[in-house]
DNA sequence: TCGAATGCCGCAATCGATTGCGTAAAGTCT
DNA sequence: AGACTTTACGCAATCGATTGCGGCATTCGA
């Protein structure tokens, strides 16, 4: 069964003996009270009634006449992932407070699912999309560049398009500098998904600072796969499988991390005595299990993926931005 | 700047030299190509061109005249919380195939927002709500239900509303008797939202279970608070505050389970040695550090969840429904 | 051969809000 | 007092899809 009484703008405007117009040009107007449309009296009177009544407007008919439907479109690669869900509240929230509606969709890091997805938004009538499945090298988003539509990045970058990302750079040789700082020389790396610019830029943050003080990572301890625990434990028993235990291993993100202190735990290596462990991101999760990480501004990253999209729905020009990563140094390394 | 062509009924119409009512009522018909509202031909005109054109309705027009909008919403109290980001992408799957679209939004458990969320799904003109936020005693859902607002919950149940949750009772059932066999004696209990149904089965559940055994938890040792790791952290602190180390103790879900595990290692108390451990949920993460739990459905809850708001909007009846949990042993208990 | 049945499709109203254009009334200015 | 500007609204078209009601043709049975 339905739900709202339907209480239309037909409806207000005949029981105030008004016309619909009159009604919809004031309530719409962002000066409110102060709109030019109607005297004092009339004004008054339809607020209070509008109020009275719970009057919502139809978004789909407001939509139908504008062609501007006010919702936008996110597509994140996994809502369970900690770290895109709160970009995405950050999205939400510079979202709400522009008067946006946003739609989130999962695309599990699936070429033909990020297409899908935001097709079925797109579809949806969105105004504009924020990707934070975004790979490197991505032709879906320069199709949806060439047809015209609307979109920023966040999480990960692309180049030549617009994005909010932590330096992901820097945070990865934030992470070099601390471990060879207190003494770590040789290094394992669960690398994550190679398509994906957060792996690439944090990879590359790590290996060119060690290779500034003579260092490096055996190739055979380099180990990509996903962001999840199970896919850290993998790489943990890869890493592990390739000879000696490396003095310190980077993860480049937390979940990974914990997965690969599981394995540890599981066969007898104690962190930070045997192996130092530095995870990515500053999840809740890192300080339970006092994992040294770094942290990105998640939240931040979003809403500013949000006023990107603005920017770029309003026709300013804006410039890619990447926020800086801070380390947080717990008893892991 | 928008996207698509704008390819509208009324231009194939004209382009196929039909009318607008035609084309619309074969593109609708679920027959497809075996509608009786044209001839073979010019179906197979219709389709053809409308494939190659790329139309795709706007939903807004259609879902102004028909007064559906084929949008359901979905309000979870955190979309980072591992649990519910998993029943929200059941209930979505399942949507997708009954060619519904969802929207999610998060309350953060706070009773303010779970209703202004609510409403604002209801303002975009949301068919009908799925919660997964319900509290034990819900004001606002009895509203609802008395507006006719067509609903369901999922993860926790409420008196008088329709949900599809695990059979929580039983759950907490299953970890006593599992602790109890493995001859443990004292409990701590990290309890959760004592407002939220599947707090309250599970622990009452595990109570009831001991005490067929003559057994019971010193009341200092129940911990209530949230369902994240930073949670779990303060009930453990809690618990270890109240006196002698339990021989085990229940977090009524994995999240708090792994938080009181970093307070645990932080103070030198081994699991299971010292004490006992069990979770609730079967996060990947329990996998991880093996951790003992009980596995909910997650994933089919959410499903359910969604068969049953459709047995409501198509005016079938449906039962509350209560899936079977299953106790996974690990290392921790 | 005529009326009825069926097949195929168009007309026009409708959903609710928005907006360009128009207008009557009141106020301002010279 | 006449000309001009505001103020305060209303009319009607529009957005795109849906759908009740008909209408015109062809076919079939009698």
């Amino acid at each position: 069964m339905g739900a709202r009484p339907a209480v239309t703008l037909k409806a207000l405007a005949g029981e105030l003996g008004l016309n619909a117009s009159t009604v919809s040009r004031v309530l719409n107007d962002p000066k409110g009270l102060d709109s030019k449309w109607a005297s004092r009296d009339t004004k008054e009177r339809i607020f209070a009634l509008a109020e009275e009544r719970g009057y919502r407007k139809n978004p789909y008919a407001a939509s139908l006449r504008t062609a501007k439907s006010h919702m936008i479109g996110v597509v994140v690669p996994r809502l369970q992932d900690y770290v895109l869900a709160t970009m995405y509240e950050g999205i939400d929230e510079a979202a709400s407070e522009h008067g946006y509606f946003t739609v989130v969709s999962n695309s599990l890091d699936a070429p033909a699912a990020h297409r899908a997805k935001a097709e079925k938004l797109l579809d949806r009538r969105a105004d504009g999309l924020i990707f934070g499945d975004a790979l490197f090298e991505d032709p879906f988003l320069d199709e949806l560049a060439k047809r015209g539509v609307a979109f920023t990045l966040v999480s990960r970058r692309s180049p030549g398009h617009r994005s909010v990302t932590c330096d992901d750079y820097t945070g990865g040789r934030m992470v070099a500098e601390h471990l060879v700082a207190s003494g770590r020389r040789t290094f394992g790396l669960i690398a994550g998904n190679p398509r994906a610019s957060t792996s690439i830029d944090r990879c590359a943050g790590f290996l060119d600072a060690l290779a500034e003080h003579g260092l490096g990572v055996d190739p055979a301890r380099m180990a990509p796969g996903g962001f999840d625990a199970p896919a850290g434990s993998l790489a943990a028993e890869q890493i592990l499988a390739a000879g000696p235990l490396p003095e310190a291993v980077f993860a480049v993100n937390d979940f990974a991390a914990i997965g690969a202190l599981g394995v540890f735990a599981r066969e007898g290596i104690t962190v930070p005595e045997d192996t130092a462990l530095v995870g990515f991101n500053d999840t809740p999760l890192a300080g339970s299990v006092g994992l040294t990480t770094v942290r990105s501004p998640m939240h931040r990253i979003g809403r500013q993926g949000f006023e990107m999209l603005m920017d770029v729905l309003d026709g300013r020009d804006a410039e890619s931005i990447q926020l800086p990563p801070e380390l947080i140094v717990r008893t892991s390394a």
